[in-house]
DNA sequence: CTGAAAGCGCTTACAG
DNA sequence: CTGAAAGCGCTTACAG
């Protein structure tokens, strides 16, 4: 810039009015200096204009390593829509990822620590210890897929407690009675929602009795995917909390002689299509991920533009996806 | 800083030295001072930092929006190892994803234009034209798993032609004659050399004399997928590009009545984990894609450190990975 | 061991 | 319409 206005006899006032189509400056001189200027091969240094509102554009998306699970990366899907959305909004999106030592340790993350970001996108349920050392920074943040018990956070959830009434009602109405929920429902949130939504489903039709017979867990507490362990007795149908693990589940119960529908019938959650690349396609629960992530980015620029803005939790609904993966018990009556 | 000079009646200079751990403070002091900045709150802003340096310790990752595949995510692997690759060495990474229209139109990426970052990494292949634009521009960059006839491009790529000549000469020591390819080789620089290696193994052992009647294609030049088309005339095995299209292959051949492995052999290319999640484990060739991420990062950075680094073509050595879905035809004569 | 001065490259508020 | 002055928050080279 300098080298600019040397260049035309000018200040760099002056060349500075006149790249940023500011005031100031009059049309010709403008048009010249622009000229000069790409003549120059200059190129504009935004840190300095950075350094004075004390602002950096940058959003930090944090995820923890467990969640970034090869093959099913609905969480790569939700990233990539951040970036977009993101993006259109003059932003740039940094990526931290967070590994089990570092969650269990609260170490600050290392785009807070240097000041990296103006906000933080916390993608993917992380422990309260961890949260609580996240709040107690000056970075606003929120929440994204997952929510606690914590008062005055800005959290974007899918509708799973909703979605997940909805298609065990969905199985209801096919005429089944025993139902199974595959997850486990300490895992995460979600998966909670996603099992009360199942209960909600049997105990308005009183079928909760057997309830725990049919629980099954996919994973440990912490997340870690464990072997699927069927039930002695067997029932007509299993929710399962995403489609993942229904479509494990559909393999191990075709490997027992098991046929889907025929004898057990299945549905997923999330709606995440590689997964459905099968000959049979799933019944789930679509999440729209999209507009979660586009929400989330939304909410967390306004943050960052206003301190006090706190929207609260933000539900977004799902839709039921009827597929083949379930049998109608209804018609052979 | 300010406020804590004032609150300790010391200069600011004293206090960034003692924050930084530099010469030139006594221990004593310096004790104190970060005691205070502690009980103060101070966060340090990198930002002046950068702005003397001229430097952003971001670098972007470029990759165009068509390799962002949901389900066969090699690159969300990539780009996950970049990221952590770039956070050890203190560096951040911004994703940047190119749209067709974009590259289509050699617009320059916003990164570049809003000289955020000191270096790019171009993971996957794009259009010459685009390419040209890049190197025009003064950002460092690396391209990632393709390159051109370009001279004193930095790139890291697989070593797709001997991965491909070795699985075909192990199709052919297995006994096999007519050996088909499933790709479009005129698509990406790695399938060009994975047909290569193909032909060059057909070639050692004179196999080479129908060829093209058993070379179907998986996508179209700009690289969207097309359904596959057997040939009429079946060979005895087929070299796919990637898992994936092995995997759909498979599926069509079983659809078709054909056994895998005893009525056709089928091998691919990548061993992406997620695929291999079927009844069949799939031959295939082993890409190192972790180490190729890892030392695009630290080329990156010695270009960023130094301009004139140019260690020019870096090839990432591949291994066989042998399972199920070849038929030994020896065996049976 | 300590600090006054200058500078990184831009922008803003103000005076002319 | 134009520009001199001050400042963003830190660091470096130098003097004391």
């Amino acid at each position: 810039m300098k080298d600019i206005a040397k260049a035309m006899g000018v200040s760099t006032v002056t060349v500075s009015k006149a790249l940023n189509d500011k005031d100031g400056v009059s049309e010709s001189l403008r048009e010249k200096i622009k000229e000069k200027a790409k003549k120059m091969g200059y190129v504009y240094n935004p840190i300095p204009r950075l350094m004075r509102n004390g602002t950096t554009n940058n959003i930090a998306i944090l995820v923890s390593k467990k969640f970034l699970v090869r093959g099913y990366d609905v969480y790569f899907q939700i990233y990539e829509t951040i970036i977009d959305r993101l993006s259109n909004k003059g932003y740039y999106g940094i990526l931290e990822v967070l590994s089990k030592q570092a969650e269990f340790d609260c170490e600050i993350p290392r785009v807070i620590r240097e000041s990296k970001v103006d906000g933080l996108i916390l993608l993917g349920q992380i422990s309260e210890p961890y949260l609580n050392m996240i709040s107690s920074q000056k970075t606003p943040f929120v929440l994204l897929d997952f929510y606690g018990s914590y008062e005055n956070m800005d959290t974007i959830v899918a509708d799973n407690f909703f979605g997940s009434y909805m298609i065990t009602s969905y199985l209801i109405k096919n005429g089944h009675k025993r139902i199974g929920f595959v997850g486990n429902y300490k895992a995460t949130s979600s998966i909670t929602d996603r099992y009360m939504g199942y209960l909600k489903g049997l105990i308005e039709h009183d079928l909760d009795k057997d309830v725990h017979r049919y629980l099954i867990m996919d994973r440990d507490p912490s997340g870690t995917p464990i072997d699927i362990d069927l039930p002695k007795e067997m029932p007509t149908a299993f929710v399962c909390n995403n489609d993942e693990v229904a479509n494990t589940l559909i393999i191990k119960l075709k490997e027992m002689g098991y046929r889907v529908p025929e004898d057990v019938s299945v549905v997923g959650f999330d709606n995440f299509e590689k997964i459905q690349n099968l000959a049979l396609g799933i019944t789930t629960v679509e999440v729209d991920f999209i507009t979660m992530a586009s929400v989330s980015v939304d909410i967390m620029i306004k943050k960052v533009l206003d301190r006090k803005h706190n929207p609260g939790r933000q539900l977004i609904s799902c839709r039921l996806v009827l597929r083949d993966s379930v049998r109608d018990l209804r018609k052979e009556k």
